[in-house]
RNA sequence: GGGUUGGUAGCUCAGGGGUUAGAGCGCACGCCUGAUAAGCGUGAGGCCGGUGGUUCAAAUCCACCUCGACCCA
């Protein structure tokens, strides 16, 4: 034998690719990305003829700020969607959008003007609107870019803004639409309002600081001819019910009494109690139990009994008289204002915290306050003028002020407890610091008042003779989303619903600059409930929308546009036009009209084939959406709606930047790329809320590696050639034939979860697929035959086919989710300038692939295999061999059908051992042997003979062909190799 | 406070009345050095958020609590 070594490396095949270990991805994607810009991938997809369209809508992102993690979530599962449903043969269409108007932007315009030291009131409404425009221009500008490195495909270059001259006009169609149904109504609504600035608020712009009121305790003597069984109810006639209120000032504009079934109520009376005393011996009051102790503290009682309970339903019974009953103003001696009953009415909102258990209830000047009035269908005052006095008709107390111009407290509080102490209605008063809704600006406190609005009514026959799905909007949207849109996941359907049951009408007015108009006149002088007090013509509607579509919605407030429209048509001195200004959430409810309906490349029935949003938008853009859609088409915008999750930190919690756990998409993708980010919007259950961190990313980022390695193992085999000799699948050797049942069972996963929407499952599938049955077994076996094999073998040619096969699966399988490494994978095989990896569809599977008994006979032989597996390590770990390849392994098995299986296989190709022997043993005498043990068991032998130096396996016999130190496997090869 | 929703290994997730609760990653140990800042093998990790109930049997069903999230008040 020779001792002499031969470098027979060359004669291998062993892998060769230019396709790097580390990705790079930063620096890579860049790259990648204008490489698809240059090709123009989005509008040559769409070039591709006769596909079923897919239709997800963009739900427009408000253009003010950078992107966060949330957004960036939101556009990958989006991309997920369009890419997928795209490769499965539909034309995925994909229009971006921008959400355009609103509060925020105002602000922060004006934020800019204060800091240019100039005042909003000096600069005209078209000035604002103009800023307003170019500030959301530019924030569009950034987000575009910032959403495009995420690799998000779609028709970037034309979007579309609500703020479009178009899209503006459209909103007002749309918006006309409901002045003419005749679900336009004015009404009115207590909105938070600033004395100071003379300007209702919006949430946003409020802030809560400590204020101190006086809180009062006030009694309302019961009513003794309207309330109902008294006497039955053992309730004295000159009994008061005891509210408790921090805002005096409302007592005149009090319509009811609050209580809360679920609170034990009862009748007390006062039976002591100092002579000086506001609260008599003898007074017979009702209040809740728990705040009995507290209220005779505060209103010096030194003794009391309790009566009896008073049962909700008698309460219920209950009527009294407002504690101002009887008071007269000097101008109007006959005229009482306070002579109308108040009933005591069951609130939810009503709690036994603080107080007195009964809520006195001002519709106008309370949010809990108005929704009773509207369900008890109560009168809304109107006591309170816009610089926060009473007007000056209110008898008693007009012209008195609640807050004056500084946003210090008037005299009206005092002079309403004056009052109450004059007419013996006071029981006690106390000075309370609690926390009370201020200006964001002025700092100065905020009163809640009612001001006219603007409604859609939602319960009300829609006038439009579309009521094949109901009559009104809410039964119409019931009927929606109940019976006709597929909702991802399943319990969306439930959360909308409860929410959608319960809503009050839409409330579309704001009192604001930079939005769209309620394109509408009202007859001057007419009542709001008048039949001609909404001018409805569609001549003057069909001016508006021309007008709009021609010069923005900014004509609305140019000079002189109310008489232009009605011109010839109506005199304009008869009519006032409306300033107000849309919700945004009806500008981003009607994108389905000027984007579905209207754009080119919309969809063919206006409608969307999904909607996809995070929850919150149950209650935001899905219903808005969905009511506006109702109203005007008399169904839903959209077939599906599939609803994610919040991001949050790696503890579970909420990310603010105070807490210093925020994940910013920009760092991230600057840090680790883009593909790192949707890998782990692949890997997360979106249905739930999302965790980042860096340790998570950690996790995102080694199973990137690994797959990476996978596709880098393929390419080497394939040496980069993108040509494979085409072979019948039916003449490839079993185990091939293993890996195509298995792609073709993966293909039924994979589409089905893209159908589905289940991107982690379909991920997941794959990521396992590529670990355990590929690396982990296909590869480790096939590496023999593809790096010593003779490359013309039927059995070489095979394997090669699987991986070019494997190749063009997998690339495609995982391009929606990793559209840059795929890319880069693709193109390291086939470089081209103008292919890509997103033009191709998922290849189609044979259905002969599929093979049930052959799956079966393969997890049999890995089981065996597996045991094998442990056997050597046994040996490994006691330090008898190292290399698997040093062990000739014994098989004793006793089944029949388990033998004839193992022996229809390369055996020790599958274990990659040396050699193997399988031998038949009968079940009689050695029973115990293989027991417990499936039937078969593994023996230890050291592999005999010597080193093949070519393909290192450990046979008799090497040395002893031409070439020297070899096999003769190989040494057939090198001959073959030589000719 | 209400509605909705979730809590399974260090991480991301499966499972779902019935043997010793699974996968992948990570981790530990070992091997290989012809996927090499890679690959292979083996292994250790879990009062399945808590308490109580229903049941022969509960991670799974029910009730309550707790911790989080979204929306609302």
């Amino acid at each position: 034998m020779s001792t002499q070594t031969v470098d027979y490396k060359s004669s291998l095949r062993l892998p060769k690719t230019t396709f790097p270990m580390r990705a790079g991805l930063p620096q890579k994607e860049p790259g990648i990305l204008s490489g698809w810009d240059e090709i123009g991938i989005y509008d040559q997809l769409r070039e591709k003829k006769g596909r079923e369209t897919f239709i997800l809508h963009d739900g427009p992102p408000y253009a003010n700020g950078h992107l966060h993690i949330g957004h960036a979530l939101n556009k990958v599962l989006k991309d997920f969607v369009v890419r997928s449903q795209q490769q499965m043969g539909k034309d995925s269409r994909y229009v971006p959008g921008w959400d355009c108007h609103g509060l925020p932007i105002e602000w922060k315009v004006e934020e800019n003007y204060r800091e240019r030291g100039i005042y909003k009131e000096d600069v005209s409404i078209l000035d604002l609107r103009r800023e307003c425009r170019e500030f959301a221009k530019n924030w569009i500008n950034i987000q575009r870019l910032e959403f495009c490195r995420l690799g998000v495909i779609g028709k970037w270059n034309d979007p579309y803004l609500t703020m479009d001259y178009h899209a503006e006009a459209v909103i007002a169609e749309e918006f006309m639409k409901f002045l003419m149904n005749g679900t336009l109504y004015q009404g009115s609504k207590p909105v938070l309002w600033s004395t100071v600035e003379k300007t209702a608020l919006a949430e946003a712009e409020v802030e809560y600081e400590d204020h101190t009121s006086q809180s009062i305790w006030v009694k309302f003597p019961v009513d003794t001819i309207l309330s109902k069984g008294l006497a039955k109810a053992g309730i004295p006639e000159e009994t008061s019910v005891i509210i408790w209120t921090t805002t005096a000032w409302t007592l005149p504009s009090n319509k009811a009494i609050c209580f809360n079934p679920t609170i034990t109520y009862s009748l007390f009376e006062v039976t002591e109690a100092p002579e000086d005393n506001w609260f008599r011996e003898g007074e017979y009051f009702l209040l809740a139990d728990n705040l009995m102790e507290e209220t005779a503290k505060v209103s010096r009682i030194t003794a009391y009994r309790k009566i009896k309970t008073v049962s909700s339903g008698e309460l219920g019974q209950l009527v009294c008289e407002h504690p101002f009953r009887g008071m007269v103003s000097e101008q109007e001696p006959d005229v009482n204002r306070w002579d109308y009953p108040v009933p005591l009415l069951s609130g939810d909102h009503v709690t036994d915290e603080a107080g007195t258990g009964f809520v006195h209830t001002a519709p106008s000047h309370g949010d809990d306050d108005f929704m009773i009035a509207r369900k008890h269908n109560l009168h809304m005052t109107h006591n309170v003028n816009e610089d926060g006095r009473f007007r000056s008709s209110l008898p008693i107390f007009g012209g008195l002020d609640i807050f004056n111009s500084n946003g210090k407290e008037g005299a009206a509080n005092n002079i309403i407890i004056a009052n109450l102490i004059t007419k013996g209605k006071l029981v006690a008063r106390r000075k309370l610091v609690h926390s009370y809704p201020h200006s964001w600006r002025s700092k100065a406190p905020l009163i809640y008042r009612n001001t006219p609005q603007w409604f859609v009514a939602i319960d009300k026959d829609v006038d439009d003779n579309q009521s094949g799905e109901g009559t009104t909007i809410r039964e119409r949207a019931l009927n929606a989303i109940n019976h006709k849109v597929n909702w991802t996941p399943q319990s969306g359907q439930n959360r909308i619903n409860s929410m959608l049951e319960k809503r009050p009408d839409w409330v579309l007015s704001r009192q604001r600059a930079w939005g769209v108009p309620l394109t509408c006149f009202i007859k001057k002088g007419a009542n709001p409930e008048a039949k001609n007090f909404l001018l409805k013509d569609q001549r003057v509607n069909d001016r508006i929308s021309a007008m709009i579509k021609e010069g923005g919605a900014d004509t609305w407030y140019e000079e002189n546009t109310k008489e232009k429209i009605l011109e010839g048509l109506y005199k304009s001195e008869d009519y006032e036009q409306v300033t107000d200004i849309l919700d945004v959430w009806f500008d981003s409810g009607s994108t389905h009209a000027f984007v579905l309906r209207d754009r080119d490349d919309g969809s063919h029935d206006g409608m969307a084939d999904l909607y996809l949003e995070g929850t919150d938008q149950h209650r935001g853009w899905f219903q808005s959406s969905l009511l506006q859609s109702c109203g005007t088409n008399g169904r839903a915008p959209y077939r599906g709606v599939l609803t994610h999750g919040f991001t949050l930190d790696e503890k579970g919690k909420k990310m603010s930047k105070s807490l210093g756990n925020t994940v910013s998409p920009e760092d991230l993708v600057k840090k680790h790329g883009a593909d790192i980010l949707r890998l782990w919007v692949a890997q997360s259950d979106y249905t739930s809320d999302l965790r980042i961190g860096p340790n998570i990313l950690q996790t995102v980022i080694d199973s990137y590696r690994r797959l990476r390695n996978a596709f880098r193992f393929i390419l080497g085999n394939l040496h980069d050639t993108s040509e494979v000799e085409e072979i019948d699948w039916t003449t490839m050797p079993d185990l091939e034939r293993w890996v195509l049942h298995r792609i073709s069972e993966l293909d039924e996963t994979v589409r089905k979860g893209y159908a589905e929407y289940d991107f982690r499952g379909v991920y997941s599938e794959i990521f396992n697929f590529l670990n355990s049955d590929l690396s982990r077994f296909y590869f480790d076996i096939r590496k023999d035959s593809l790096y010593c094999g003779y490359p013309e073998s039927q059995q070489y040619m095979a394997t090669l086919k699987v991986l070019d096969m494997l190749f063009n699966f997998l690339t495609t399988w995982l391009a929606p989710i990793l559209p840059f490494t795929m890319e880069e994978i693709w193109q390291s095989r086939n470089p081209s300038s103008s292919d890509s990896v997103h033009l191709h569809d998922f290849p189609q599977v044979e259905p002969g692939w599929r093979n049930d008994n052959l799956a079966k006979k393969w997890n049999k032989i890995r089981e065996v295999r597996r045991v094998v597996n442990a056997e050597i390590e046994n040996q490994r770990v006691a330090k008898v061999i190292g290399s698997s390849l040093e062990v000739h392994p014994r098989i004793l098995v006793e089944d029949e059908e388990l033998y004839n299986l193992l022996m229809s296989v390369p055996l020790d190709d599958i274990c990659i051992t040396s050699q193997i022997d399988v031998v038949k043993v009968s079940p009689e005498g050695n029973k115990s042997e293989t027991e417990g043990n499936n039937g078969f068991r593994v023996e230890f032998n050291l592999a005999k003979g010597d080193k093949c130096q070519r393909c290192w396996k450990i046979l008799p016999g090497v040395g002893s062909f031409f070439h020297q130190g070899v096999c003769g496997r190989c040494d057939e090869v090198l001959t073959l190799l030589e000719t």
